[in-house]
DNA sequence: TGTTATTCGGATATATATTGTCCGAATTAA
DNA sequence: TTAATTCGGACAATATATATCCGAATAACA
């Protein structure tokens, strides 16, 4: 039972684009070389967020990625369930219906006590993840912050996301 | 991320041993043949339990498994942490100590707040299974099942526990 | 008390999922 | 129209979960 690394990159990369100011992108290889990865699994990545809705996608020249949605309308379990899937963790192979004195089909419409039990259990671990968004993460790190660390970032971010024509 | 079915197995396996009258057990291949799986991969769920400290073994002939404690005393938690380990699903590989803007170590001495909600998504998962034992899913069953069902297995259970001398 | 049948326990292979990589398709600026 | 740039999905390598086997230990029996 893990969670996949994905969610981890994928995670800090959307709270890195609530940064990017209007009209702008990141792309994929500047994201993974913020944080040190490998570029072409946080693409990987990237393309999953996009295909959820969370992200939106620019190709060609100075495209990149940024987030769809306002910062607040996005959750942790919207990231994890993006990268991960919306299968449930527990799978109920219905064994109580094998062997010896295995149960008629009929008589399994209701799903095992074992299976109602993690249910319930991956029920609370998903509510607590849609209690968190982007929104609550970024105030958090703001806060925890030392000042040139914020400005460090900001620096980055200029250098990374050229405008669209910056004749200074 | 997902559940090992040896879980699965070995929550069923636990439920079907709370039957067992006192100083008897069920070795390995009778459990896994009672609900039709792999009996080597079982018993490895069951070496398992065993190691937790919440299955009991006997070898030898008329050995077996047996539960260690009461039935009261063992959560879904207690047999998924021995299966699946304690480790936390989500694994915080530090990433924001990484790139042109990493953080320094002695600046990470608090958990990141993805790290953290997840922790504290983790822990309702876990508090959530801890609050089922397995004498609150066989008293489910016995209230759930047909009558016939119940004799059935009554009946398997004494061909499957031989007792130690009995000269009927 | 030795012997044998029986059962558990850990070491060993295979299958599946995760992690990582590559090249073509699409888009945009020039 | 051209060429550079970027995303997107198909492809390989690695780690984990699944399944299996054989030796060690125990208990019943002679």
């Amino acid at each position: 039972m893990q969670i996949s690394k994905g969610v981890e990159w994928a995670a800090h990369a959307a709270v890195m684009m609530i940064a990017l100011p209007e009209g702008r992108g990141l792309k994929a290889e500047a994201l993974a070389r913020y944080h040190d990865v490998p570029t072409a699994y946080m693409a990987k990545q990237l393309q999953a967020l996009s295909k959820a809705g969370i992200a939106q996608s620019s190709r060609g020249a100075h495209g990149g990625y940024r987030l769809a949605k306002p910062a607040t309308g996005i959750s942790l379990w919207d990231i994890t369930a993006a990268i991960e899937g919306h299968a449930p963790a527990f799978r109920c192979t219905e064994i109580r219906q094998n062997g010896p004195c295995g149960l008629k089909k009929k008589d399994c419409r209701n799903p095992c006590q074992i299976a109602s039990a993690f249910a319930v259990a991956e029920r609370a671990f998903r509510d607590s993840l849609k209690t968190v968004t982007l929104a609550d993460l970024a105030a958090q790190v703001l806060q925890g912050s030392r000042p040139e660390h914020l400005s460090d970032v900001g620096n980055w971010l200029e250098s990374e996301t050229m405008p669209l024509s910056d004749t200074s």
